[in-house]
DNA sequence: CGTATAGTTGACCGGCCTCAATGGGTGTGG
DNA sequence: CCACACCCATTGAGGCCGGTCAACTATACG
């Protein structure tokens, strides 16, 4: 788990100093614009990147340019966790922020049986797919305001963990077309489910910063329980 | 990777004999009639469950009764893989069909620090996270009748490899609400796209077998890559 | 052979999509 | 520091996919 850091919105413009986590590499640290691609589908990458600041993505591509975000990531993430256990990956992953990325070689992983490690890299693959099933129920069985405070209760207890979100606020500078790619929507259809939230004075989302302005009632709407994020 | 058997439509009706996995504990067979539950979500059972005979399924309910379901089983998989990793469960498991499932006791897995064996476990968490994130896609960006049709290669695809399907036909008793509840549709639609499926002569299914008349064209409708699959 | 469950079909409705235009905010260059 | 340009957010009108409700038929099982 990472070490709590205080937020500030300085973190998109400067890379943080420190930020341990349950392993902590040496990392290289590389500042990469938004909607930059980080890893493609197929290749055999040498090395794996620790999100620290920003926001990515997985996501998989349809012929007809149809696009599926299956994970957003958060600082503390691994993006190319598959490819680093498996050596490939079968999704693409992409910034939809500027981000600060932590590379670390592959080769780090690649001998070493440390159970510890081992155990730590388990417990995120297994948190992934727990996030990944309770995507499933959303674009399943929410329809798209439900889907959409889901999300954002999601997004709100995940970067709490890793100090970066205050109270219920935190920076949001996700586009609108990108959280309708994860959503399983359009954009138009997300601007207008965003409307009907601030309407409902539900949340506030302005200059890039969400605040939930009743956590009660959202996590009502979305039938929120955050046991599926506790490992 | 489990040991190719030929496929018998007895399956259902009688337990195996044999069935070789990549972890060869000896397990107490039990058979469960259809649409039971198999694992309760918060409980911390003291046996997992490796699938033998028939299809179960991984789900979460919502408050007012909606359904969603997360995963297919299929014989070789473990049905409460996070249970047996973590020691509890975040979904349900349920059978869909009459099943006999092989129980192990977690107490196998608990002491031993097999690097044989992590690995093979650690590859099947993989396996279902990338299943998991291709349905993702599918609930995402695929328009009933794609979704259904990619759900059916899927099926193909994986009963294949366990013996279960012979050429492109493979039986599957799933009801049409069951479908449903995976696809993220009504029964009645899900009926609707079958019979549209049917009538492109893509697919047949009746007494409980399905049989893909053309695969190469159910595969482009569904744009359903097998790559996922394989590790 | 009767009963229950599952599949099939029709009519109508609504959430979300498509197309299109306008407004607003942010970054950049002069 | 301002002006421009581009990207993003917002809003309206109309259409379609899939949902809802309801009835009927077929199949499985005792």
């Amino acid at each position: 788990m990472l070490t709590a850091r205080p937020a500030d919105m300085a973190a998109y413009a400067t890379p943080p100093k420190s930020l341990t986590t349950d392993f902590d590499f040496p990392v290289r640290e590389r500042l990469v614009p938004k909607q930059n691609e980080v890893l493609v589908p197929g290749a055999t990458p040498d090395v794996a990147h620790l999100l620290l600041a920003g926001h990515t993505c997985r996501y998989r591509m349809l012929q007809d340019g149809r696009r599926q975000i299956t994970a957003i990531l958060v600082p503390g993430d691994i993006c190319d966790l598959e490819a680093l256990l498996a050596g490939r990956s079968s999704y693409a992953v992409s910034t939809l922020t500027r981000c600060t990325l932590g590379e670390i070689p592959l080769s780090r992983f690649a001998s070493t049986h440390d159970p510890v490690l081992a155990a730590a890299l388990q417990r995120r693959l297994r948190r992934d797919e727990a996030i990944a099933r309770e995507w499933i129920v959303s674009l399943g069985r929410r329809d798209g305001i439900e889907r959409t405070a889901h999300l954002l209760c999601e997004l709100r207890w995940r970067l709490a963990e890793v100090g970066q979100a205050t109270d219920d606020s935190y920076e949001l500078r996700i586009t609108q077309h990108d959280l309708a790619d994860a959503l399983g929507l359009t954009s138009v259809h997300v601007n207008r489910v965003l409307m009907n939230l601030r309407a409902e004075r539900l949340i506030h989302l302005k200059g890039g910063r969400l605040t939930i302005i009743d956590r009660t009632r959202l996590k009502h709407l979305a039938q929120f329980d955050p046991a599926y994020l506790v490992q």
